[in-house]
DNA sequence: TTTGATTTGACAAATATAGACAAATTACTT
DNA sequence: AAGTAATTTGTCTATATTTGTCAAATCAAA
């Protein structure tokens, strides 16, 4: 249960890497990646797909990570959150969407 | 469980009103109204505190479906928007954020 | 202190979203 | 069917949000 961010940065410190050595691996700005490490800016799908590749994640688990980021992002700040998300699940199972 | 749109439409039909007077009443175009019924379009906050007020309805409920689009708009079309949802209501429930 | 790593802040460019209006379509009414 | 009213659609501009980049600041280790 861990955002996407977290995920990223203890598997680039588990292989003992530098913010420097995966920008130049997945070619984007080593800020950028401090940043999505911290939480304050969200990667591309396309961005989280190539740190799957390069740390050899489960895509869909980082995939689902970096999506649960984007529905807490929607979230923040509000009272009726969590039934919002009662409401959103049950209309995507049974939905008529 | 429904969407913000089919609410107010509802609404506006059991009221026996025209789009136009909605509008005038809440000093908002009224093809804008038209788009939010359609769920082509997502109204503000305030806006969708203005419709509660206006057709009486209970506020939370209406945030709630209003947000529960908007988490079904980020999850659009996405294989791991289930599971995205259950880790994002775990998060907020015992969150770590 | 010096060096290297990470984080932060600020900016310009790109992207997305909002509201307004006119035109087109659909639905009534006679 | 014609005429009128209601709704929907398309487009445009303005505004806001988000993005990647760079430089500077902070932090960490030696």
């Amino acid at each position: 249960m861990q955002s996407f961010g977290k995920i990223i940065k203890s598997e680039r410190r588990k292989k003992g890497l530098f913010l420097r050595q995966v920008a130049s691996a997945l070619e984007v700005d080593q800020a950028l990646i401090s940043k999505f490490e911290k939480g304050d800016r969200k990667p591309s799908k396309e961005q989280v797909e190539k740190f799957a590749n390069f740390f050899e994640l489960d895509k869909d688990e980082l995939i689902t990570a970096w999506l649960s980021d984007k529905i807490i992002y929607t979230l923040q700040g509000e009272e009726n959150a969590e039934n919002a998300l009662r409401v959103a699940e049950q209309r995507i199972k049974y939905g008529t969407e």
